[in-house]
DNA sequence: ATGGCTGCAAACACTTTGCATCGGC
DNA sequence: GCCGATGCAAAGTGTTTGCAGCCAT
């Protein structure tokens, strides 16, 4: 999915309409991972000036209900979003809450070499259905 | 930090007073593990009907500050709150927020029969310095 | 008694929604 | 031309802050 046209497509085939507000946040969500809906918003104002934030969010979401983009919240007050791409973690700075990505397998040396972040703590979340929620799923 | 009393002690030993207000927010912190600011809140009203909403955060961002709370943001829009005690993981249903503690070390054999959850996913985060505040923490 | 803490209400930041209009299909 | 998508503004959440009075120390 580091293809734009990959994302427009998976629009027309969910049979959503592939807008011109869409196209340029697709393009941007794309070239520019890990930024926020106010990022999204301010990037594409220049080249769209009456694109509003609504619209980013709609859209954000849309993707995201597609499976094309994920967003995050690493600890702080608001998302961060980015296309769905090969696997991998992320590495954030405890002080400004800076990014760096991380392909797997993980080698904690090669980590450090490449992103020059010293690694202090790590967070591990696992994900599942609760049995109240999985009998649910289950109908 | 099982123990309420050892919590209000360690408001004093950092010059913090002990108010009435303090003093339950504490038992109830420790006695709800997991719980967001407003349930936090509805439980202490029980007993304290005019306590604020703006004294539970304020509580809780002191109690954060002292190293004696953890606040934890799993993929909702709010945070949840738990005493700091020995560490482990949690695992979260990815339908409804329900959360369950985990023990390390982990045997998902054990996890799965001991929570009833069935684990689809983990989420992995590290976390550290970026060069830039590594050399800003520095001097 | 004094400075930290509280309740209350207003302010904030991020996100969602209502509605009239626009434009992709 | 229809119906989904947009812009704008207003509403909604969760959290923080300003301020006058209160009360642990």
């Amino acid at each position: 999915m580091r293809d734009p046209a990959a994302v427009r497509s998976s629009l027309a085939a969910a049979g959503k309409r592939l807008t011109p507000e869409r196209a340029l946040l697709v393009d941007i969500i794309v070239r520019h991972p890990h930024r926020d809906a106010t990022e999204i918003h301010q990037i594409a104002r220049s080249k769209r000036p009456r694109i509003g934030l609504a619209t980013v969010y709609r859209t954000l979401r849309v993707l995201e209900e597609l499976g094309v983009v994920e967003s995050r919240r690493l600890g702080e007050d608001h998302s961060h979003y980015e296309v769905r791409d090969r696997e991998h973690l992320h590495l954030v700075c405890a002080v400004c809450g800076a990014l760096a990505d991380i392909p797997l397998p993980i080698d904690l040396h090669e980590v450090a070499r490449a992103t020059g972040y010293t690694v202090t703590r790590a967070r591990l979340e696992l994900v599942g259905l609760c049995p109240a929620c999985a009998r649910k799923a289950d109908r």
